[in-house]
This record gives C-alpha cells, structure tokens and sequence, in this order.
DNA sequence: GTCTATACGGTGATAGAC
DNA sequence: GTCTATCACCGTATAGAC
C-alpha cells in the first residue's frame, strides 16, 4: 500500500462507505477502522468525534449530489432541450459512478433535518432567502422561464413548470433510490440492472420530450 | 385514555412512527415507550426484542406499501389506460396518507438487504421463482403484454416497457422519499407541498398519456 | 400487566507507551 | 502518528416486587 495516500482520505473514504451502507446510527467507529485498515483511536486522531467525522462526509456528498444538478438547472446560456438533455444525461452518469448516494442524503436530511439543512443551503444558492420578493425559487427561475415561453409562442405543450421539473428528476433518481425494491419487481440481477440503467438516459430523454414537446417530430425515429 | 385500546397496537403505533422517523439503527426503545405513554419494559413484554419489533412494524408497512401496487399492476381484468389512472391515483392517495413509507422501507431494505428481503417476497408473488422458466416477472406480465400488443397494433408509441413502468412509479414515489430536499429546491411550506402532491396525479396522468398515447388527442383540454 | 432496579454488552472517546 | 488499554456512558434486555 502506497503510505503516500494521506491517511486522512483513506479514513474519508472507509467513512463514506460504512456511513452510506449504514446512515449515521447504524454506522460503527470500529467498522469504519477496519474498513481503513487502521486503528479506532486513530479515526479520533485525525477526526475528533463521530459527528465531526460525519458531517465531512456529509457535506462532501451533498456537494457530489447537488452541484452538478444546481449548475445545470441554473445556466443562463443553456436551451431549454440542451437543458434538459444535458441534465439527465449529467445526472445520469453520476448517480451511476456514486449509486448509493440520493438513498444516503435523503435518508439523514429526513431523519434530521435541522442538524443538516445548512449544509444543503451552502450548496444551493439562494434557498436561503425567506424573503419572499421572489415567488419562485431563483435557481429554477431560468428554467421554468423557458418553459413558460414555450408555452406561450407554442412552441411546448402545457405543462405545470414544477410539476414537470420534478418529475425529469424523479425519473433518473429513483431508480437508484430504490434499486433493492425495483431490482425485485424486474427480476433483474446486479449487473443486468446497471445495464439497464445505462440505456435509461436515452429513454428518459425520449419521454421528456414527447411530454413537452408532443407535436414535434420524434427526434430520432422509433427503437424498438 | 381509553384502556380498551389494546396496548400492543398503541406500541405498535408508537413504534412505527420512531422506527420511520430514525431508522431502525437510530431508535431507542426509550423513546418508542415515551411516545406510547408506558414504561420501557413493557415494550419487551409485549414484543419480545427491539428486533422482533422491528419486524412487525416493517412487514406491515411493506404490506401497505406493496400491497395495492402489486394488486393493481397484475388484475387481469383492467384495460391498460385503466390500469395506469388507477395505479397513480390510488398510489398517490397511499402514500399521502403515509408519507414517510418508502423512504423508510427504502432505507432498511438497502442497509440490510438479507434481513428483509424474505418479507418483501411474502407480499410479491412470483418473484421467488429463480427458475427462470419466464424471462420476465409474472408480475408484471400482463401489464408489459398490454403495452406489447398496443406498440404491435399502433395504437402505442414505442416505449420500452420496463422503463416506461419504472417511470410510472418514479413520478409517484419520489417527491416523497426526496420530500426534504424537493422543498427546499421548490421552496415551498409545509402545506404548501401537500397540495403540490394532491395536484400531482392528474398531471402525472397527464404525462404519461403523452408517452404512450402521443397520435391521440388529449383527454382534457390545456389547464394552464 | 405494569412498574423499579439492575445486569450486561457494546460504543464513543481518551490516556499514555512507543 | 499509531498502537493497546481503559474509562464513562448508554442501550437492550431481564429480574422481581406489586
């Protein structure tokens, strides 16, 4: 083993592991130890406590999960479909790189929201103000702008802008989210599921514009 | 209080909502007691271990969770447009009721996958049978043979099957396992989002029928 | 059936040698 | 920086009075 790689981020990254198999509660300093090749006392070494040790992670992952979502969702200079597109296919390809992580930030932001929602804020500009001047959030303001312009030179179909917004993000999440659950119903095995949601970008993309777009020419002609 | 409210289903009740809210690794039997209104050691009276509770608790919300979708998704009887208003109306009103569910069942079916994937299997049929006589799930045969047969008579727009059904359940079941953070991107109360998600199933509808039923014309006319 | 008291094991965290 | 040994506490589970 290469004693160049700073043990911290060894320490991390057997972190990260233990702490998304088994969310904070269920996680253990001892296994995260064994699973770093290290001693216990060690993890408290470099990090202090469990908590200080979590939270690094946390906001580590968060960072992971959120900023290409937001950068893309907020691009002044995107097309609404180059939008879409490029956000399903970006989003794709990292959920299939960090499978476990929606299931993780989900599930510790449910069971202690108020512990971690100022680490979610840090990442999504502009949730923060309360203020209420705006109606909508800012960060889909671009996005749901387009939208609304679609709709009114004709160019897209009617939809509810969050409605819609929700369900491009709902479609190339929740299959990770609930991978154990669909893997069962599809009777699919690892390797087959994960093929099968390397082709789910292009048919996401498929269903996205037959919603929004319905009287348009299907961009490429049938599939199946 | 009324004392003839058995004090196993008060635990039980008390049970379920700390086992949803902490996860299995996060509650305390101390804290299940408190919202039961009795005495810590009556909790092992009744259910001998934390874990024999656990069980109960999970398999009757995996019941409640699965129940109707599976019910739903093979009834042979049901027409394909029928099959898909139903599933999304009668999903939506579910899990309305129950919000925390499938971030909870999601939750401990990940974590610990051999623990409790017998119990999912008691309440979906076939999926046991790694015979491999059938390539797809029973379960979802019928529903998959409709959307075949529609694409062969035209009266279908091609969609893959699997993944057309895997995004049914997506738009439904996401907005609530990712509640917290939809919110926040959304920025919306509490209530607020309640009635965003009543709103929802005719727009999912809605959505639906344009992937599948695009050459048709709309059920309703423009809502916005 | 419900309580108080307690046993028992495990967990986070620290002290101190090397 | 990394280890062994140990502490203080907490959580599950049980014993036993009422």
């Amino acid at each position: 083993m290469n004693k160049d790689n700073q043990t911290d981020q060894i320490i991390l990254e057997a972190a990260r592991r233990v702490f998304q198999r088994s969310g904070y509660g269920g996680a253990r300093m001892q296994e995260i130890a064994n699973e770093a090749g290290i001693n216990k006392a060690s993890l408290h070494y470099y990090y202090r406590s469990k908590e200080k040790l979590f939270q690094t992670v946390y906001r580590q992952d968060i960072k992971v999960f959120l900023v290409p979502l937001v950068g893309i969702l907020r691009d002044p200079f995107l097309t609404l479909e180059v939008r879409m597109r490029t956000f399903v296919g970006s989003y794709i390809k990292t959920l299939l790189k960090n499978p476990g992580l929606p299931l993780f930030i989900m599930q510790e932001l449910s069971s202690n929201p108020g512990r971690l929602i100022s680490l979610v804020e840090d990442h999504v500009p502009g949730v923060r103000s309360r203020s209420a001047d705006e109606e909508e959030s800012p960060m889909l303001a671009v996005f749901i702008g387009q939208i609304r312009n679609g709709m009114d030179d004709g160019s897209c179909n009617k939809v509810d802008p969050e409605q819609f917004i929700l369900s491009m993000i709902s479609m190339c999440v929740f299959p990770f989210v609930g991978r154990p659950l669909i893997r069962l119903l599809l009777k699919k095995g690892e390797q087959e599921y994960r093929d099968f949601l390397a082709r789910r970008e292009e048919e996401i993309n498929e269903y996205l514009h037959r919603i929004l777009f319905r009287n348009h020419q299907p961009i490429d002609g049938p599939r199946y």
